[in-house]
DNA sequence: CCTATATCAGATCGACTGACATCT
DNA sequence: CAGATGTCAGTCTATCTGATATAG
């Protein structure tokens, strides 16, 4: 016996590294997931991509612009989210008349249908990450999150 | 006026994408902190550095087997955070005698110095990041997430 | 012989930067 | 002209895999 076996007592550990830790657990919810839907087979879906479809869903078109300070990710990463949504048949690239350097992004017929497909991924993959919380936690966990978020991004 | 200016609902985003950003904001913070400090100019030393210093501390000499497991990183992201720290001279290699496969980890005295710096940091940037939420928030957010990491880790 | 520890090389992926063409 | 939008190339870092040498 060397030194006292170190009971992972993650209360102890710099938040930085629970926070990474807790978002590569995320994140491998979210593929694994993605990985097992058949209709999504091949694709190169990535959590991003569920965001994106989210926000059409909930705000109507938007332009890259827009969805990416939502996502609060760079317009130039967009690009890539846009082309595998668009290439799966899910979202579509039109010209916004209006200004026409914008695209106006929409939801495809199959992309309404997929977008229940990618709310219940989501949905099942947040209970498992959050399944050491009762319900009253998590709505509190996840409301502390997003302001934390929103409280930095307004800079 | 194309679309409505979605004022950045982040309560609706995915929860993957909160935890990623949380982890990236928290990240920034550490290291910015990190490169202001004299002592530790021109290092490389990263939040991972801060967790193996911590744990030295608070559990004496380890093995970087052991650190891995603590801090929830693969062994062999530990061998260059352990040369970072040995170039800094804050932490010093001994072979285990018992076990001469295992190195016994501990701090130098600039290491026992340092360590407080380290430990300043780390609150300051968790003041930070936290600093939308009040004193009973972050020690319950904390918790929570604490719980969270280790529940899925023991697999 | 099989396992454990530390190490290294490389693959992969996400975040970010800078340059550019197009359009307002 | 300046500024905004989308696109692309490339960098940087973190994470993970696989192979190897050494020791139990």
């Amino acid at each position: 016996m060397v030194a006292a076996p170190p009971e992972l007592s993650a209360s102890a550990l710099p938040l930085s590294g629970l926070l990474t830790q807790a978002s590569t657990l995320a994140r491998a919810q979210v593929m694994e997931r993605l990985g097992q839907e058949p209709w999504a087979q091949g694709g190169n879906l990535r959590p991003a991509c569920i965001g994106a479809m989210h926000c059409i869903a909930a705000f109507g078109p938007l332009s890259q612009r827009q969805i990416s300070e939502v996502l609060g990710l760079d317009p130039s990463d967009i690009v890539t989210v846009i082309d595998i949504l668009e290439a799966h048949g899910l979202m579509e690239r039109r010209r916004d008349p209006a200004d026409r350097r914008r695209y106006s992004l929409l939801l495809t017929e199959k992309g309404r249908e997929g977008q229940k497909a990618l709310v219940r991924i989501a949905d099942e993959a947040v209970e498992t990450i959050l399944a050491p919380l009762d319900a009253v936690e998590r709505e509190a966990f996840r409301d502390m999150l997003s302001r934390i978020v929103t409280h930095h991004r307004q800079l």
